[in-house]
DNA sequence: TTATGTGAATATCTTCACAGCG
DNA sequence: CGCTGTGAAGATATTCACATAA
């Protein structure tokens, strides 16, 4: 009852790409973060095996990704370091820029308004949210928090896409319903809990204490088991 | 010529158990995490299918990821929750405490130190280092910040075992390397690259531009093809 | 009856190995 | 040559379906 994966039995219009295996999709944003670091180093080609070799992949698992989203090697050449990055910036809707809400000004929440990288993705956080009066009307950043009685008005009217949810644990659905059903179209949850959203949100969890946990099970595996890292694969 | 994968020979001693499929070692903190909310419920029992629907996984998957860890479930009743929760710590090696020392007090190294899960994962920061002289000697989270060249002495005195790694990305592999060498075994890697740690050292990374960037795609991915979230998976 | 644990079937992902192109 | 792109093979992971146990 749920397969239904795009089998694409036959559209008549679109260049019908295969569809990009889920374990795939995730690396593809490796490939992009390492495209930009190459262009820093000043190279401009690339190839599949010192691109796997930076990324702890192998050579054969670089080119099949890339070869899902374009055909952007040159044989005997390798990768044009920066036609690709073009490639996967468009794939990931990244030539156009975010607009973000941040919600729960706390620890992580400071953290985060302070952060360059939203930068670098061509995300702005345009407003910061917080439910403790305490917090309200404070600086951080350089953004005044605003009550969470504003939320979902600033999401409507300035058609805010994204949300980055620094709210604890049992505020973390509340919020995401709220911000759903105002109109977000992806939430970054850092509650340590799954967000449920509706058809046509995204929403990722990135949970501290769970990462704490892998790595601390990765330490105690390794101590009987040893040799692989933490994430299984074999260090090269 | 890679394929060394531990194919552990024969071992006659251990209770060779069928190794953990490295997809179901990740979800295992997710049961673990799900457990302790369900404790704080007030549940004592839980079906494979509830679990699951908490997780936003199959029963099957859970049955399945349950079994190779343990036979904790009754038939006809469900999972102990307080016998499940104990098995997975001690899976975890979370029955014993954690030293962690934090490397980096900027943004994210700051919140690290305020951050209450590292308590719950029985995982205590003994001390805090930076390498601008501006920021040691100050305190953050009651710790005080001390030089980067005390970094490798603490290590080793005090037998710490974990480090988080809150440094900017190109000061991150210079950190690793000595904390490697200093005798840590794991390493929480919040630097965009990856660390090359030698064997008998777990490193994982999170890093949230490459977080943003997936919940980017994952919503660039939708405005075509409809229906998943962002993890492509179905909503119930 | 209910819900686990697990062979068997299926689906998915990775790796091999090499054709093909610059 | 060197290195990509890709069928085919192999390895892993998920799901089905049901025997089994409380």
């Amino acid at each position: 009852m749920v397969g239904a994966r795009a089998r694409s039995v036959d559209s008549p219009e679109v260049t019908t790409r295969a569809p990009l295996p889920r374990p795939a999709a995730k690396r593809l944003s490796l490939y992009l973060r390492e495209c930009e670091q190459l262009l820093i180093e000043n190279e401009t080609h690339v190839s599949s095996e010192v691109l796997a070799g930076r990324l702890g992949l192998t050579a054969s698992q670089v080119r099949r990704d890339l070869a899902y989203v374009a055909q952007a090697g040159q044989r005997g050449v390798g990768y044009d370091i920066r036609g690709l990055l073009d490639i996967l910036q468009r794939e990931f809707g990244l030539a156009r820029d975010w607009r973000a809400v941040l919600v729960g000004v706390g620890n992580i929440g400071r953290a985060l308004l302070g952060y360059a990288p939203f930068r670098n993705a061509n995300i702005s956080i345009v407003a910061a949210f917080d439910a403790d009066p305490g917090v309200v009307g404070g600086t951080w950043g350089g953004r005044v928090v605003r009550p969470m009685s504003d939320l979902s008005k600033t999401v409507r009217d300035q058609r805010v896409e994204l949300a980055v949810l620094a709210v604890p644990g049992a505020a973390a659905q509340g919020v995401a319903t709220e911000l759903a059903a105002a109109g977000i179209r992806g939430i970054l949850n850092f509650a340590p809990v799954r967000v449920v959203v509706p058809p046509g949100v995204a929403a990722n969890t990135v949970d501290f204490s769970t990462e704490l946990r892998r790595l601390a099970m990765g330490v105690a595996q390794m101590s009987q088991d040893n040799g692989a890292d933490a994430d299984g694969r074999k260090a090269s």
